[in-house]
DNA sequence: ACACTCATATAGCTTCTCTATAGGTGCAAC
DNA sequence: GTTGCACCTATAGAGAAGCTATATGAGTGT
């Protein structure tokens, strides 16, 4: 287990959860628990986070939902991906490629 | 050249800030092109983001700053790590490192 | 005198994430 | 059967950070 999780950087929250999405649709806990795997721990999407950023998704057309069942029988909200926003999966991305190649440049500058 | 400048992640402009002055004390504007310049163009600070960045980070403890004169004969107000501000760049060189590591493990997870 | 660049400063806005709290439902233990 | 717990969604309220736009002043060149 990797320590402590660490706060979000703000603006890749969205990232995640597309990311999250890409190999099938989740329910939101779902989606949270996926990103804390995926991550190794590191990050831990609280649902205070996760459901107005679902909602804010969903509202840009990148994600569509249909309440369903969960696993434990449970009433929950599956999300996934729509072309507009596996669009965006690429484009955020390539952002992100942009933004740690930067990053690692400026940070071994001397 | 980089096409077009990318916006900050927002958490990321202070690490930028502290490395810029890790070399020696720059003027605000100087700090400004000098993390242009170790961004290769990718990113592009401007005065509104940068100013309040420096004000918030002296109040900090982790900046000092006097008034000198620029290379052009201009007041310009120069700013220096401090002890605290040095120890701060080593604390968000491994937050970085940390958010890059597990982003790069998200974004390649199948 | 004028325009231009350099340099700092601040106001107002928007966006995003966090903390805290609330409500509803299935399930198991007692 | 009701108590408690884990699961699932939801929202309010707050705070931090960065962006755009604008203002001010000083030096430089024409």
């Amino acid at each position: 287990m990797s320590s402590q999780p660490t706060n979000l950087l703000q603006g890749t929250l969205d990232l995640l959860i597309l990311k999250a999405l890409s190999t099938g649709e989740l329910h939101g806990l779902g989606i949270s628990r996926r990103i804390e795997q995926m991550t190794q721990g590191t990050f831990c999407v609280k649902p205070g986070s996760l459901f107005p950023a679902l909602h804010r998704m969903e509202e840009a057309g990148w994600l569509s939902s249909l309440w369903g069942e969960s696993e434990n029988n449970r009433r929950a909200r599956f999300y996934r991906l729509t072309k507009t926003g596996k669009a965006q999966l690429e484009v955020e991305k390539e952002q992100w490629a942009k933004v740690a190649v930067a990053m690692t440049n400026a940070l071994k500058a001397t």
